[in-house]
DNA sequence: CCAGTATGCCTAGTGTAACTAGGTATGCAT
DNA sequence: ATGCATACCTAGTTACACTAGGCATACTGG
């Protein structure tokens, strides 16, 4: 009962998954725009996104704790107005060096494969051995 | 000696790897130009993105297995020019739809997660509870 | 002719990351 | 008081890109 190879047709969990290692760098990029706990990123993630995103519960703390094991972010309990203690997460100055890069090699590998998918459909193939690109 | 969160500043591995479930899009999009073999499609990739992706032949047999097995290309075994015989790919019916409708998934979650990423330096945080994005 | 390199295909095993599926606990509204 | 939203967490599963090999054939330089 797997899912499926996301981006492919036919994924049967309706909303598409993170691709694996963007995670940690959205949860970081909100971070670093205000410090806040893990719950509310999830809500965030729905937010921004207009519901295309969803982030699970399983994948949120572990990719949080990833987060503070490298030091790009730090973790410290707070009691919120309620009176309910919860977890507040902010970015280090390693985490925003991190964020920069990440953002840089993630934009570049990302447009390199939009290379590949978004050919026009006047793309043609030419020659006998030799497919071309724009 | 794992490889690292990828995109995320300290990968020791020189080139970035394909996200998670990219990989089958990409090859699928540059069979649907071309039917051509294997280690072919590998060099396409380097050469398409400028040396700036790369897949190991560990990730490429495998991917092209599933995009059989999913029907949505189809191998044959040709003889070349040279007299070697090697395994020619080329795209499914179902393929095409499928690469349709993969391109149009990848392209909005990708384009999901640069609204995360691309925020100007303008943007603020404003409010005492609110997260505001452009 | 022979060595080395490029071509070409493949598999087994590893590590990581996002997931499912639980558990626990508190605040709030009905 | 009962349920719901909030809030945090972990164990186990699955998928996939990877490393690290193996195997075989064509081509090229000495």
């Amino acid at each position: 009962m797997h899912r499926y190879a996301m981006y492919m047709a036919t994924a049967p969990s309706s909303r598409p998954s993170f691709p694996s290692g963007s995670l940690d760098l959205v949860l970081l990029s909100l971070i670093a725009r205000q410090a806040t706990h893990g719950y509310r990123l999830a809500r965030l993630v729905e937010e921004v996104s207009d519901g295309r995103l969803a982030v699970e519960e399983g994948s949120l703390y572990p990719s949080l704790q990833r987060l503070k094991k490298r030091k790009l972010v730090e973790a410290e309990w707070q009691k919120q107005e309620n009176g309910r203690e919860v977890r507040i997460y902010s970015i280090t100055p390693a985490g925003k060096v991190a964020l920069r890069e990440g953002v840089q090699e993630w934009t570049s590998v990302t447009g390199a494969i939009a290379k590949f998918l978004n050919t026009k459909l006047a793309d043609k193939i030419e020659g006998s051995n030799r497919v071309r690109f724009a």
